[in-house]
DNA sequence: CTGTTAGCGCTTTCAA
DNA sequence: TTGAAAGCGCTAACAG
């Protein structure tokens, strides 16, 4: 057995079995048009040899790698990693290899990424969480690369997505807070500026309370960076200066762990004196006390769906709508009183 | 602007430059040997051509990929997932890409994933968190490519690795546990044949009990999967058996997070009735209440710092020890009672 | 400072 | 069922 068979080539098992190359590559790629007797002879030799095919060789020759490249905002973000985890999954199901890269959401470097990851000649691409701008269209309408969008999506549709629909659902949970009677209902979101997550759910909680004809009041609005603790400033900041107030939507589960943890530093009591609903459900929610309502994404299935979309475009296969829409669902648990709803 | 270019290469920019192939090779690469003027006139060519450089033929050419493989149990794990991060940093910092795969703690997958990194040529591996067999070891001995391990290490030491003193970091949260005035000390921890995390913390738990004789109690140990459920579970178990039991170390965060729940469910309170330090340091220890005292692992210094270790070795460069040991620190918040701990 | 020329290891017609 | 041969797009000596 050789210590380092690093250079043993496909030249190599065709000389020793006696065949060419051609036959080699054909057992290789399991071509049924090889005698059976040969192909046991070169598989003893590729074994024998400790024959690795050299995927890159490969790749060059035939133009394909078996490999996707996935931009994701942050893999640190427990949306994001349980995203991945569904993509991950389906990709190996197809006997892909994904490349990951962390965009932080910096338009410049998922840009930046994208050229990188196109310059690997990825066979499909994967574009999570960030913002489509004219930059990322430039690029996308410019490469024959299939693309897909997960958690996100393009203003003018062009690209597939797999997303769901962010203002219902932030639509929703706040009505949840207002069948429970609220009135006094803050929010507390990301930027307005983030189109992706921040606008939309503000919008959801926004057309809420207008077609409850609850007045919308503007000190209400706090916004944060959806990590915990921005959740607890804000938090913070409405109790003080809004003492009564009753119940909050926070666009993220880590804001509203923070909002809750801070409401009880200030005395009060989850859901007995206030009602708190968050998004995501992310694992954290589940790990808390009181167990947080909020708003279910499909994360891993987001990240599957998404994934299996790209492989059918890879192989051309017919798709019947680029654009997914999946469901998401409101759990509702023990930082709200309500414990039911009936789907609209 | 072309539409798709996907097929101008490198010689359809020497031609319409008037120039070689090679001088287009050589301002592509950075090569200083060209002139500014010519270097220019390419440059042109390529914006103007929307020249993309083909990554796989490079690589085939120059034996070089500037890619590393990762093999990590399961990225929607916080630990591996903040780990991972680590890595990515690194690694964008040095030029180089990632390949992600999940392995689930599978040895038969773990093979197989690194058998495929390997074919694709990565210019490095690096091997997170899995027992490292011989099966792993077989083929880790019959390749040149650079291999560092990050929270896992091999007992023969032969390949380089990025871990932390499991057994003392155990042994020092037990005994802050013992330093509290504590006797009846269970442990929840992970499976004993996990050689990587479950059996050295739980080495550390008794090491700490003998050097303080402190008599081991076998129906002290409940044993889970790390998960946050486990944890619960296991508290529930050992609160019904053992109401006499005072405190926990429990080898994981989430599984301390659950042990403390079931505590509460149980009318206990944490601290008062019942110390409880957890293992990781992962967000959630400090999104929950009561705050979680934990073992504080740098997850992402270890991956940072093996991404570190392996460009080095990439790049042939003299590596001082190849066996790093990072530091961990105990972080004693607000699940047990003693504030301070000194160092030994 | 620039060009020529072999490959890198494999796939893929095209013939046989 | 098999083989020969032409690339895939680029890098890396080697000359000049």
């Amino acid at each position: 057995m050789g210590k380092k068979r690093e250079n043993i080539t496909i030249y190599d098992v065709a000389r020793e079995a006696g065949v060419s190359m051609a036959t080699v590559s054909r057992v290789v790629n399991g071509n049924p048009n090889v005698k059976p007797a040969t192909r046991k002879k070169v598989l003893d030799v590729i074994r024998s040899l400790g024959y690795r095919p050299n995927a890159v060789a490969r790749g060059l020759a035939s133009k394909r790698t078996t490999t996707v490249g996935v931009v994701i905002p942050d893999i640190s973000n427990m949306f994001y990693a349980e995203l991945t985890r569904g993509i991950e999954d389906i990709a190996t199901m197809y006997h892909y290899n994904i490349i990951l890269s962390n965009s932080d959401l910096k338009t410049e470097k998922e840009i930046q990424l994208i050229e990188a990851l196109l310059e690997k000649q990825v066979d499909g691409l994967l574009f999570l969480g960030g913002e489509v701008t004219d930059s990322h269209r430039e690029i996308f309408n410019h490469t024959s690369v299939p693309i897909v969008l997960a958690a996100t999506r393009e203003e003018h549709q062009e690209k597939p997505s797999v997303t769901i629909d962010q203002i219902q659902a932030a639509k929703e949970a706040t009505s949840v807070l207002i069948l429970e009677g609220h009135q006094q209902i803050a929010y507390i979101g990301g930027p307005l500026t983030d189109s992706v997550n921040g606008y939309p759910r503000y919008i959801g909680y926004k057309e809420a309370l207008e077609e409850n004809e609850i007045p919308f009041v503007e000190s209400f609005i706090q916004l944060g960076d959806y990590r915990y603790k921005s959740g607890y400033e804000a938090m913070k900041n409405l109790l003080t200066s809004h003492s009564s107030m009753t119940a909050v939507f926070a666009a993220s589960d880590e804001m509203a762990v923070g909002a809750i943890h801070a409401a009880q530093d200030l005395g009060r009591s989850v859901p007995e004196d206030l009602s708190i609903i968050g998004f995501e459900d992310i694992p954290l929610a589940s790990q808390v006390r009181p167990l947080l309502s909020t708003v279910s994404v499909p994360m891993y299935d987001i990240g599957a769906v998404a994934m299996r979309l790209l492989t059918k475009y890879m192989n051309n296969e017919h798709v019947e709508s680029g654009q997914v829409v999946l469901q998401y669902s409101l759990e509702l648990r023990d930082s709200t009183r309500l414990k039911e709803w009936e789907e609209k």
